[in-house]
DNA sequence: GTATATTTGCCAGTAACTGTCAAGACAAAA
DNA sequence: TTTTGTCTTGACAGTTACTGGCAAATATAC
């Protein structure tokens, strides 16, 4: 139930002292939002993110590429041909360069 | 628009002399439907592919790793950080096993 | 205890996806 | 060029999944 995006973010929320609430006002939504996504069991918006990072003073990218890494995950786990299909989209996206 | 699942079931389909309406049949559903999913601009349920590789005589983890690579490769592609994420998720099955 | 912070479950509105249908494009054959 | 059969496309209604907000429950600090 856990998201490597999420923890990141509460790290760094923590890490400056900043409540839930003060994210979640800076963000435009609900505390309880801001909660499920650092607690995992809710996705942020990909619009969201570049806003947020802005808001924690966090790299963009490192943000989106553990954002990214989530809803991968999300498709892939539980599947016995994962790491195939991991390889085949590597693959795929070398030759696009 | 294409995606790597449609292609091939296409390519299996069309050796085997087996018509769009044929296939839909056997699938119960619209002829459309194969055809859009054939031609990428639809994807399969994830419960239809192991009755599709029955019908198309075909290997069910084959088409399962085809179709896991175009969703996830529709999550990542355009994203500047998707190779960072690609690795982030590989490393974490790994771990798993 | 009170006060504040966080979590959880539920709700309505919206967006995305499902399959069907009908009309269209296309090619081969007559 | 008309007919025939296959395939493609767009619009549609029904369903499902996601969005944010609220309020009650829980946790944490004082």
């Amino acid at each position: 139930m856990t998201s490597q995006f999420g923890s990141r973010v509460r790290e760094l929320r923590t890490r400056q002292k900043m409540l839930l609430r003060q994210l979640a006002s800076k963000l435009d939504v609900d505390t309880s939002i801001i909660s499920k996504v650092e607690r995992g069991d809710r996705q942020l918006k990909k619009e969201q993110i570049p806003i947020l990072a802005n808001i924690l003073k966090a790299d963009k990218d490192e943000l989106i590429t553990l954002w990214l890494a989530d809803q991968v995950f999300d498709v892939i786990k539980d599947e016995k041909m994962a790491d195939e299909a991991l390889k085949s989209v590597s693959r795929k996206i070398k030759k696009k360069k």
